[in-house]
DNA sequence: CTCGGTGCAAAGCTTTTGCATCCGC
DNA sequence: GCGGATGCAAAAGCTTTGCACCGAG
């Protein structure tokens, strides 16, 4: 196991009490999925979870690493991409710092950035709009000035 | 013609300009495609584009009119967004304001807000990761505080 | 023992592609 | 007339679904 230990408790148990409130099994292949995903850095696709798992010797179908990312989503432990119209992006979520992303229309790579002046737009958005702001996706398109798209990647 | 006259005209010569800078034929069906948008209110999809062009007797296919948008974002003059992973919206985007996204995750109904701080935001990080912003997407994800997601919807 | 969860493969949907034909320049 | 653009249909690619079997509670 490749992942942070104490973080991990943290977030099987999280799990485990999502599983519990919404009456659902535990089943070997959601813990699977769970700590291929902790031991993750950065964004991945469905696709490449799944071959790891397959990789390693678990026997996962495509299907159940749809499903099971379904309930990591709405438990808060994992969070979806849809930076284009192709294979969503996931990654890991508990523990981590609410970020944004910066994409080059050129090399098309992500970059992460922080703001908290977002909050304050939530804030007014909400009181106008009547409105409770869960979580939002502010990505920045455009290109990198120096050569070579040389701006640090995390993708 | 539904469309507002005087604007579409505008329109029309910006698309020229860029059909004819790119060496580019002007053919009928891309200025039906795009009076079509043009007519047009909020966010709409290729396919609703597809039968609407097919109702009125313009004999267009799918790849032209997804090869025609391409074009039309290229130019500036329509916008995509990719609310989730199905199919990509589209809306017209020469003389109307930049504006942002929110979505209800119960009822999965979008509304455009405008707060002119994304722009500090934009500025900030352009600075930071040498980056030139050419355009941003924000959307705030919630749930309606009134009942029944009364919120002004946009499409 | 029950029935929710899984694996597999097929189906579904949006978008892209190949190719013959058409028409703007 | 040349070569880009189109229409059609097939292909591609991601995600969902149906069904029989498995295993958690």
């Amino acid at each position: 196991m490749t992942v942070n230990a104490e973080l991990y408790d943290k977030v099987k148990q999280v799990f485990n009490t999502f599983l519990e409130s919404k009456k659902l099994r535990k089943t070997s292949e959601r813990w699977d999925i769970l700590e291929e995903i902790y031991s993750r850095e950065g964004h991945f696709d469905v696709e490449s979870l799944y071959q790891s798992l397959k990789a390693k010797g678990c026997a996962v179908s495509r299907a159940t690493v749809y499903n099971t990312m379904e309930l990591l989503l709405e438990c808060g432990l994992a969070q979806k991409h849809q930076f284009d119209q192709n294979q969503a992006q996931y990654e890991k979520a508990f523990g981590f710092r609410q970020h944004d992303h910066v994409i080059c229309t050129d090399c098309h790579r992500v970059t992460e950035f922080c703001d908290p002046r977002i909050q304050n737009i939530q804030k007014t958005v909400s009181d106008l709009l009547h409105f409770d702001v869960i979580h939002h996706s502010l990505i920045l398109y455009g290109n990198c000035t120096k050569k070579n798209c040389e701006h640090k990647t995390t993708t």
